[in-house]
RNA sequence: GGCGGCGUAGCCAAGUGGUUAAGGCAGAGGUUUGCAAAACCUCCAUUCAUCGGUUCGACUCCGAUCGCCGCCUCCA
């Protein structure tokens, strides 16, 4: 099956049909390094990261692109605060950009571009635009000129004649037309600053966009991706940037945008101060909590931030993870390298088969219609209760084990994607930790042979506060972290 | 004012022009257990904001209304 992609520039499900047989580009906006992250922040870098890994998963090619803004006037403000330069402030929250999404579950991009680093081809770029009159020079400032752009507001279907323009904020005298934005801005004192053609100064936010993507990617590539407020201006103005500059018909072919975090039914952002950071959360709840509560829902529909719904999420996540660990404790030394044909089949076994494989494909289905992950996981949820049953049911023989294998693998193909199975072991030494709970396993088996059931209890009573779930079963005693 | 999106059980949340409207959390009962934990089974929306329309048939398509949110300014 083909993979369908909602694409907001034709604001309809178009189905993925890649630029170049050889690679699939993808660029997502990263972050300005002014500050940690917050988790609404986290929402692309999770979601977009998900999607790359499914087309990775499904045999693309995926070249994935994402810029670090370390310029701008958050950061020199950063900056005088502290007394401190601006690429210090930068550096200090790139690592922790790093340190953040690596606990949270995210693979490093191919590229990691930094504005500051590209000067010279943005310089380039806003030569060019001068060139063929779609940008103007005034007294060290560089506008980019929207009129001469046909196609501006074709992503956000905006008219220039329907902005509110100066609504909110005052127009700059200096531009032609208030949709007019910068490219380059000029230098103030004390600040930063480049040399360049038109004097000291610095790159505008969006350029660095069309600048890096295109050096990595290409004139023309596959996916952009970014939050619903970079539709307007910033990828607007990024498509009319980089179009008018090098002369391609298609910037970025396909444009996805997540929806956003919101707190109490309002966005979640820096300038409201109602955010949390993604390194608070993740001393409160386990990465693969996170990223449930967020993979629960579509990436495209808001999500309202919940203590409880952390909370269910974590209940979930832990089902999951116990089904998980459950199956690879009875897997040991099977490959899971299962043909149905080449097996004695017992009627339980076919069924199982079955189910599994029907639900399989149900669940890559959810995804290849625009990434849909709520649905994958209520597949894969169904999954765990088929496995669960057989696994109650007894699955002692050979082949029963080898087909638990095989669904483990499933189950692996599917992690490697939504990153959501906890299989962590508690941050502990865990041999070790082992080898001491058998001793207390030990005595508690003694004294329930004797019946002594209060003091059996009052030990297990006492683990529990410790955050240790012990679970007796025919089979024996087996100990857990309490999530 | 312009543009875009959303409104499904106590909560979160998929989905479909037509047999029983996924899944998770919470809740009730049961199986299992010395008691638990985990797991399994059963139950939990005659109904999908409201009102109209199209249709043999709509929750799904169209229109209107109400409510909520976002963008038009830095913003994931």
């Amino acid at each position: 099956m083909s993979i369908t992609v909602f694409n907001t520039l034709s604001g309809k499900k178009e189905e993925y049909k890649p630029i170049n047989p050889d690679y699939s580009g993808f660029y997502v906006c990263g972050p300005t390094v002014y500050d940690y992250f917050h988790i609404g922040n986290a929402r692309p870098f999770i979601v977009f990261d998900v999607i790359r890994r499914f087309l990775i998963f499904r045999g693309y090619n995926v070249r994935y692109v994402m810029n670090l803004t370390d310029i701008d006037d958050k950061i020199i403000n950063r900056a005088k605060e502290e007394g401190v330069t601006s690429k210090e402030i930068a550096d200090r929250y790139i690592n922790a950009f790093f340190e953040d999404i690596q606990k949270l579950g995210i693979r490093p991009a191919d590229v990691y571009s930094r504005a500051t680093d590209h000067v010279p081809e943005i310089i380039t770029i806003i030569k060019k635009l001068i060139a063929v009159d779609a940008a103007y020079a005034t007294a060290g400032d560089v506008f980019f000129d929207v009129k001469q752009f046909s196609r501006y507001g074709q992503l956000s279907k905006k008219k220039l004649e329907d902005l509110q323009a100066g609504k909110r904020i005052a127009v700059d005298e200096l531009k032609k037309n208030p949709a007019d934005f910068v490219l380059w801005k000029k230098a103030k004192p004390g600040e930063p600053s480049w040399p360049s053609p038109w004097g000291n100064g610095r790159p505008g936010w969006h350029i660095e966009c069309s600048a890096m993507s295109m050096k990595f990617l290409g004139n023309s590539f596959d996916f952009h991706g970014g939050g619903q407020d970079l539709i307007f201006p910033h990828h607007e103005n990024e498509i009319a940037q980089s179009c008018a500059s090098s002369g391609c018909d298609t910037f970025a072919k396909y444009w996805l945008h997540n929806g956003f975090l919101d707190m109490k039914g309002e966005k979640m952002s820096k300038s409201l101060g109602n955010f949390i950071t993604a390194r608070e959360l993740m001393e409160i709840y386990p990465a693969s909590t996170i990223r449930l509560f967020y993979l629960q829902k579509h990436y495209r529909g808001p999500i309202d931030f919940s203590e409880d719904g952390l909370n269910a999420a974590r209940t979930t996540a832990e089902r999951l993870a116990l089904t998980y660990k459950k199956l690879a404790r009875l897997t040991p030394g099977y490959t899971g390298d299962f043909e149905m044909e080449s097996r004695q089949q017992t009627p339980r076994l076919k069924e199982f088969h079955h189910r599994i494989s029907t639900l399989d494909e149900e669940l890559i289905a959810a995804m290849e219609d625009d990434f849909n992950t709520p649905g994958a996981i209520g597949k894969l949820f169904d999954i765990v209760r088929e496995v669960n049953k057989f696994i109650d049911e007894g699955a002692a023989e050979e082949q029963e084990k080898e087909v638990l294998a095989w669904v483990q693998g499933k189950l692996d193909d599917y992690d490697r994607f939504l990153g959501v199975i906890d299989k962590s072991q508690g941050g502990i030494d865990h041999e070790r930790m082992d080898a001491v709970m058998r001793a207390v396993i030990k005595l508690r088996h003694s004294l329930r042979k004797e019946k002594n059931w209060p003091l059996a209890d009052q030990l297990r009573d006492g683990l529990t506060e410790a955050g240790i779930i012990l679970e007796d079963s025919p089979a024996g005693t087996t100990w857990r972290w309490r999530k």
